[in-house]
DNA sequence: GCAGTTTACGTAATATGTTAATTGTTTAAT
DNA sequence: ATTAAACAATTAACATATTACGTAAACTGC
């Protein structure tokens, strides 16, 4: 079996990927119970830390594509969990902000959140868990905003 | 902005979604080249990997769900990348292997992967790197075969 | 002003992700 | 032996991901 290829354990996307469902997988479990996608939490996250922004930048953070993001956010809109307004001053940019009712569904959900990661936090230990949050920071291609 | 909730920079889901962008934006472009998508490449490491082996088996080492591998194992047999078979003691079981030609594709690209990861692993830091590894397989799920 | 370019966003097409239901096969219980 | 349960794989249906292309508004140099 060509020993020449490094191990899948070894490489870094595979291990990512790995990872990433390892993490993701609860956390989708606790969202089904509140009827939103992983995607749309990611949304709602960062319009929460951020508040209202362009279409284009929210994407870029929610780690979406625009043409994502755009089915996305129209699904949202009818939910009421976020607003679409067109800019004033250009009016090619679309403003998307999030609702109560989208700040309430997070905050409800922000306990049982914590008690995911804290799982994690457990199974890695501290001083690891930021150590990881260090590193995977540096691999993010957008780090300079 | 509800302070309350922690920064998307520091939430490990997020965190881990952004890191992966990250690493496999540039794989996917170099994959682009090849006609193969990231998650046929994925299938062809795990079988270089491991030789042939079950269609369950396989999704799980290839973090594909079952009904996706089944599709895609489709397309691949059609391309000759792998083949598949059915097993005769047990007919409920599909065995897959890959083909030369499979084997060819990612043998012709490892070089270019390997220059890929190689930046990263410069931009983390020889020690970093492999702390990196370690730390994401504690997040496997499946880290017991 | 105006043609050409850039930018922001949207649409279309194809592939994958996700959940649920189905088919064919084996195992276990009676 | 017969039926029920369990299992592997597939199919179906819908949402999302990705790439390529389209449209409209704003900018740029002339």
């Amino acid at each position: 079996m060509t020993e020449k290829l490094p191990l899948t354990r070894r490489s870094l996307p595979i291990a990512l990927i790995r990872a990433r469902e390892g993490i993701l997988s609860p956390i989708r479990e606790m969202l089904a119970e509140t009827g939103i996608t992983e995607q749309q939490w990611r949304v709602l996250r960062v319009l929460a830390e951020n508040g209202e922004m362009g279409t284009k930048t929210l994407a870029q953070q929610s780690s979406l594509l625009l043409p994502s993001l755009t089915r996305i956010a129209t699904a949202m809109v009818n939910k009421g969990l976020i607003t679409q307004t067109r800019d004033t001053t250009d009016r090619r940019r679309q403003m998307i902000d999030i609702t109560p009712q989208g700040l309430k569904i997070i905050e409800d959900r922000m306990e049982q959140t914590a008690e995911i990661i804290a799982g994690f936090r457990t199974t890695l230990g501290d001083e690891n868990y930021e150590t990881l949050l260090d590193l995977l920071a540096k691999l993010d291609p957008k780090m300079r905003d």
